[in-house]
DNA sequence: AGAATAGTTTTGAAGTTCAAAGTATTTGAA
DNA sequence: TTCAAATACTTTGAACTTCAAAACTATTCT
């Protein structure tokens, strides 16, 4: 086989790879997270992740994390609130801006997704080398800053 | 540098990439097509995609590749099938079974929507060693067989 | 103070999905 | 053979997610 179709041929696998990886993940995400007893829904955990990864978590902030509007994310941020998962309060410094905050129950919760998480990087890390890691990486990022250009 | 502390930052960076490009990649994609004058969801998008990709198209196995509902098939292709981009018939060998065809306007439709997937795996693919390519499918390889367990 | 700006919330509409109930067809066991 | 169960699909109603636009509040600028 010449090198330009063994190419060919591996584009096609990762491209297939990552579209079925995709209709996929949530759904499994969200059953595992059933079977421990979750009532959440994926967006709302979702939410719940990107509060704690986010710098200065500010609904703006907050909304560019996920990718999508302020407006989506208030709705969500209201039941969180309702249900006693998140809080809100004002900047200090700065009296338009509402910061969130993870409360303990949300806690139990990420921690609960947290293993899924563990396990999906466990069956991919495996049986790889530390060396290969390094290529595995290379090739996400560029992959995601291709999303962020 | 520990070799358990690289490989426990391999992982974090690992997980945050795949949040990360999941949380943006709907997004952009949709974003893309409406350039292109495209005027389908991209969940629309993704059933054209899966009947293609489908060995025997039916309405269960279309549904199964895309991890949702029959039922929820069933709503999706009856706007496509009223919009003009796909065909049903009942299968003449049992006639419970619809076959689903794609038509003309979905295939230069799911054309555009190629150029972005051949946008993105360009992206990976473009500084990497012909050798490199096996690692990378390899891994993709693994985190599509944990979910499909 | 008044106008402009920034951050957030509210609202209405559209789209996606599921579960449950209903229809049509096929299969298989008595 | 016949009819009950299984299979394939569609319909329906409800819940959820999201967006765009308008409204509101707080802050900054002139």
């Amino acid at each position: 086989m010449k090198d330009a179709d063994r190419l060919r041929e591996a584009r096609a696998i990762v491209n297939e790879l990552l579209v079925d990886i995709f209709n996929r993940i949530l759904a499994i995400e969200s059953e595992s997270l059933k079977d421990k007893g979750v009532k959440l829904s994926m967006s709302e955990i979702h939410v719940l992740e990107a509060i704690t990864k986010t710098d200065e978590p500010t609904m703006t902030n907050i909304a560019n994390k996920l990718g999508i509007t302020v407006g989506s994310l208030t709705v969500s941020v209201n039941t969180l609130f309702q249900k006693g998962f998140v809080s809100r309060e004002r900047d200090p410094e700065d009296r338009r801006k509402v910061i969130i905050g993870i409360l303990p129950k949300a806690e139990e919760v990420l921690e609960k997704h947290n293993d899924f998480h563990n396990e999906m990087i466990n069956s991919i890390f495996n049986d790889l080398k530390l060396e290969e890691d390094e290529l595995l990486i290379s090739s996400l990022r560029k992959l995601s800053s291709y999303f962020k250009q």
